[in-house]
DNA sequence: GTGGTCTAGACCACG
DNA sequence: GTGGTCTAGACCACT
């Protein structure tokens, strides 16, 4: 469970957190069913609080990369259930939902939402 | 923005406070557009302080009830877009499916997990 | 909470602190929502060990009669919702009990969430 | 960070940080990802007020020099990616960006998010 | 004065 | 000693 962040980055600290384990769980660098560390002991490898330790482990949660058990510790979820990707489409899903809304609420049209999207993702390529 | 919060209750604090504020906008009683109080002035009035309203300010956003803008305030989100409610079926879908994952990780079989559901839901008709 | 246990009587400790709790409930005079000491206060008070209190808890929230939400503490229940006590409730269960909640107080109906269970237990065959 | 200004300078006080900011970026004496001192500490040290320090801020975002991240700091950009600067950074486009790199950092491929913007443009027709 | 992020603690139930 | 919740307070960018 190698874990380095940056106090300079742009992001902070509980998405590098996220991003990092994120990564490791779909590269199978940490197996399914495998304990992690307990986020107290994170923060203190870290030199940070609990506070964003805490925060990227409800995301990865949310994200059904990781469940917790209270009082048992924190595991990497089962990726043999294949849906547990549709889990992450579907938190997708709804990330977009959301700024696509508030995009048409702030007077955006749809073709312009379009555009930004095509720019973006050919811009990635 | 009524709010009232019992720290007797079973419920965390925030789960009582997302859970008021998302019926009084499906119910109509905070408009679309509308801006809530700022989350430390809601923290003053309860007695309690910004992170449980914070973080059912988080909740809401992320199922497409609010959205929030730094500096300027927090706005109940346009429902006039019929697939808000898509956001809700979609952050509703993540949450039933990493609890279906977790059921089958711990080997409980489809069909328990189907008889549970219609156990639940029966019950509370 | 008034308590008074006998090391001497022939009833084990934890069944007298069980019967007295239970009473008290049943009587009103411990009302539905109101939040109990926590275990090691009473053992505390009590000058005896966790073990028999927390003993005697366990019995009563098999019961039916207190639920505790972790970190939170220990409630008296609702009574009305008492006959939920005979579920069996394991740890696949209460997740999902706790999702169907969640996708309750988003206001997702209950047709939508038997479908999207069923949408994902059939994906899986 | 090492600025000196001049009241009696022909240039604005803005343009002389702004050139000084811009000029150590440029040579390599800011690197990429380093944090720069909040503006009102700036200002406090050259004993102007925030204004104008902000103003040659905003030059420095607009020109892709620097980035903000709100509640965080100010950093130093990667020069590799100030092509992006071109792009008019509306509130709702960078609500999109945010989305789709969210999307992108859980897995979820380019394509799927084409189809989730479409789907849901579509239906609004 | 708004929301965003973080620190440094605390107490709790649970294993 | 695990995660869950909360307090009290701080500093930041932005309006």
């Amino acid at each position: 469970m190698d874990l380095v962040i940056s106090q300079r980055s742009d992001k902070p600290i509980y998405t590098q957190i996220y991003e990092q384990i994120a990564r490791q769980i779909m590269t199978g660098k940490l197996a399914a069913g495998e304990k992690l560390l307990p986020i107290r002991t994170v923060a203190l490898n870290l030199r940070i609080s609990v506070i964003p330790v805490k925060q990227a482990w409800e995301q990865l949660e949310r994200e059904g990369f990781i469940s917790t058990a209270a009082g048992r510790g924190t595991f990497v979820s089962n990726l043999e259930h294949k849906e547990l990707s549709d889990i992450r489409v579907s938190s997708a899903e709804s990330a977009m939902l959301n700024a696509i809304n508030d995009c048409l609420s702030m007077g955006v049209s749809k073709d312009e939402i379009l555009s930004i999207v095509n720019k973006h993702l050919s811009n990635e390529k």
